[in-house]
DNA sequence: TGCTAAAACGGAGACAGTCTCCGTATTGTG
DNA sequence: CACAATACGGAGACTGTCTCCGTTTTAGCA
C-alpha cells in the first residue's frame, strides 16, 4: 500500500470512528470522507460499502470481545453470574455505535456479508463460554452456542433500537434462565 | 373525510401493503404513491412519516395478534405449548412485511412513535398471555409481560434481519424455559 | 341546478445522501 | 530524475424525501 493511501485509510477510519460514535452506523458516508479532509471517491475505494467500514472499526472489539470471554470464564464464578457478566460485556461492546448491533445480526447469518468473519470471532468467543459451562454440567442439555448469540445480538438491538434507553439485564436474565440448569 | 380524500387514503395504503409486502417497509414512498396514482403531497398528507403508513397497516394484525392471544389461552395447552405457540402466531404477524419488526421494537418504549398505541395494543395482548399463566402458578416467580414482550420483538426482529431464513423456534424455546417455573 | 368557500390534489423542485468517473496529482522504482 | 503505476478528489448523475403553492374537486346552500 502506498504511503498516501496509509494515511488516507488511516485517517478516514479515525473520523468515521468519531462521526459512528457521535451520530451512529447509519450517518453519512460523505460527511466522515468532509471530515478526514479526502474525497468521496477515496472513502469509496478503501471501503466500498458502509459495511466494509464498520468492519474495518469493529477489529478493535473484537479483539476485546475475544478477551472479555477469556476472562469470563476465568473468574469462575457460577454459571448464571458468568453468563450475565459476559453477556453484558458483549453487548457494551456491539452498541458502542448505534445501529451497530442490527448490521451484526444481519451479518452474523451471511457469509456474504464482509462482517461476517468477524461475526465468527466473536461467536467463537462465544462458543468458549457456552462450552466451558458446558463441560461443567452447568446448562441444559441442548443449548446451541449459535443459536445463544443471536439471542444475546437481539437483545442488543433491541436496545439499541429503543428510544428509550433500556436495561438489559432483565432481559438478558431470562436468556440465561433459558440456558443454565433448572 | 371528503369522497376524493378517502378514495386516495385506500389507494394508497392497499398499494402500500403490496409494495411493503414485495419488498419491505423502506422501500420508496414516492413509488407508492406512483402505483396508488396519487402525487407526493397527497401521501405525505395523509401519512405525513413513514411510520404512520406502516401504523395504519398495523391496524389489520393488531386485531388479529390480539384475537391469537385468547385464542392461546384457550386452547389450555401446558404452558410451554400454550408459549411458544402464541409468540410463533406473534413473530409470524409481525414479520409479514419486511422491517417491521424492528420498527415494532423502536417504537415499543416510544410514545411519541404512531405506532405506540398500537404496540400497546400487542403488548396488552402479551400480558393477557402472561398473567394468565402466572395466574396458573406456571411461571417462575417475577417475570415481566413488557420485557418478555421486548425479548420476543427482538427475536422477531433478529429473524426478520437475517440473511439466512432463520427458524425462530430454537430462540423462542430458550426465552420460554427462561420464563416457565423451573 | 348553479355558486362558492373550503378542502384536497399533484407534481415541480429543493435538498440530502450514495456512488462513479476520469482528469490530475503523488509515489517509488530503475 | 523520469515515468509507470497508483491514488486522489470532487463534479455530477442518480435516487429518495418532503414541501410548497397554483389548480382542481367537493359539498353545502340558495
Amino acid at each position: 500500500m502506498r504511503a498516501d493511501a496509509r494515511r488516507n485509510y488511516d485517517k478516514i477510519l479515525a473520523n468515521a470512528r468519531i462521526v459512528f460514535t457521535e451520530r451512529g452506523t447509519d450517518s453519512s458516508l460523505d460527511e466522515i470522507a468532509k471530515r478526514a479532509g479526502v474525497g468521496a471517491g477515496t472513502l469509496y475505494r478503501h471501503f466500498p460499502t458502509r459495511e466494509a467500514l464498520v468492519d474495518a472499526l469493529m477489529q478493535d472489539w473484537t479483539d476485546r470481545v475475544s478477551a472479555d470471554a477469556d476472562a469470563a470464564i476465568g473468574t469462575g464464578l457460577p454459571a448464571r453470574e458468568m453468563l450475565l457478566g459476559w453477556f453484558e460485556h458483549f453487548i457494551d461492546h456491539i452498541t458502542l455505535h448505534r445501529g451497530a448491533a442490527s448490521k451484526i445480526c444481519a451479518a452474523m447469518d451471511d457469509p456474504a456479508s464482509p462482517m461476517y468473519r468477524k461475526c465468527r470471532v466473536m461467536g467463537d468467543a462465544n462458543r468458549r463460554v457456552i462450552d466451558h459451562l458446558d463441560a461443567e454440567g452447568e446448562l441444559r442439555p441442548g443449548v446451541d452456542a449459535a443459536n445463544v448469540m443471536r439471542l444475546v445480538s437481539g437483545v442488543a438491538s433491541v436496545a439499541d433500537t429503543s428510544h428509550a434507553d433500556l436495561d438489559v439485564r432483565p432481559m438478558l436474565e431470562v436468556v440465561v434462565d433459558g440456558i443454565v440448569r433448572a
